[in-house]
DNA sequence: ATGTAACCTGACCAAGTCGTCAATTTTTTA
DNA sequence: TAAAAAATTGACGACTTGGTCAGGTTACAT
């Protein structure tokens, strides 16, 4: 009957495919696309390199599939810009989610950045339509507090970037975090401190009052 | 006579070099390392390709002279972060240089950018200790102006992360850049106002104070 | 049991890759 | 101008790559 026949071709397939788009997102953040050999991708998935072509039709087809996947993950973070929260709250919990998403999922933030610098070639144009909207929606939000004197009248597209930029950098750049930081490795205490140094500085500036008086 | 050999032999060998290393700069910044071609770097230097064998070992080499060239561009920017200096003044100086380097050399900022996102495999033990050194230097300057109360009491280390973050944004994810901004390509003036956004945040904060009264 | 659809895979190919080399031309020196 | 040094180059070879395919096996419905 179909629908036992589709729920094994489910178990078998689901199974194959996931385990294939999981290393390879290893590979490819690792090594770029054209660095990319799809023998390694199937030496790491222990399957022949033929079967990998039974699922994917190329090399493409994985890695746009990777990226598809994982622009979601970025919604949550930015679903805490909302325009009936406190402006200070909002951004510090987008700021934690950020990083957390980042310190979660650093293969793929590796592999989009990696993908981005060489010219968003695979970045689908719907994919690019959603994060465009979403950039604009929160824009707007912003826009509000400042208009109701809640912020100062800072332009929020280039803040946005502000924060994916310091947000993303200790999962893209990791080797250099590690080096400004004096660590082999970057540890969750780092990704804490780096919250708290982005909030502070980006809520209060870092600039103090001369002292009164 | 000696001198005038090397004087001719300087003619030609730095041209060639110097054409070779350029158009290199170019292709390794929108292809990566291992997307890169020898033949394509040859096409655009119109050379043929044994030429470049005969002036660079490998593919490597060409790639490790670039990244080595680019490095100390970097260290002009850092100059500002000076214990005589008033803080605001110098991370305002500081971030323009930044972003003004940059803006007039995407090229070498991407291709540096994608070789950090593959792990840093080519990038020399002695560069990464002279940036680490840099970074060290600054630091201390900054947590000299904590001390003095002339600065509110962020980590320094993460402050230059969020710094070199954000400046680095705009060359290194262009495509993000652009579609947050609404443009085709980035001007002078986004530059500019990236600036204003980057420096009025970090000295200022964004956050205003409860209107008085 | 048996037919069928899904799944698997070793062997293969055409296209391209980096890097080499021997032979030639150009430039410099004496 | 002749010898030497530097620069140039077409052709080539060993190797790797993404992708194909025909023929096999496994899982399952009936």
């Amino acid at each position: 009957m179909a629908r036992t026949a589709e729920k094994l071709d489910e178990k078998i397939r689901a199974r194959n495919i996931r385990i294939i788009l999981d290393v390879a997102t290893d590979v490819f953040s690792r090594k770029g696309f054209d660095g990319t050999r799809i023998a390694e991708i199937a030496e790491l998935a222990e399957l022949p390199k033929a079967n990998i072509y039974y699922y994917f039709s190329s090399k493409e087809e994985i890695y746009s599939a990777i990226i598809a996947r994982l622009i979601s993950g970025w919604d949550d973070a930015l679903a805490n810009i909302r325009a009936d929260r406190e402006p200070a709250e909002a951004f510090r919990d987008y700021i934690r989610a950020k990083l957390d998403y980042t310190a979660r999922h650093p293969r793929e933030s590796r592999l989009f950045a990696s993908e981005i610098i060489q010219g968003a070639r695979f970045l689908s144009l719907k994919d690019r339509r959603h994060m465009q909207k979403a950039t604009d929606e929160r824009a707007a939000v912003i826009e509000g507090w400042i208009a109701q004197g809640r912020m100062a009248a800072v332009d929020p597209r280039h803040l946005f970037i502000m924060l994916w930029a310091a947000t993303q950098f200790y999962s893209d750049f990791e080797p250099l975090a590690c080096d400004a930081l004096n660590r082999k490795k970057l540890t969750a205490k780092d990704f804490d401190a780096a919250a708290e140094t982005i909030v502070r500085t980006i809520l209060g500036g870092i600039i103090l009052p001369p002292p009164s008086r």
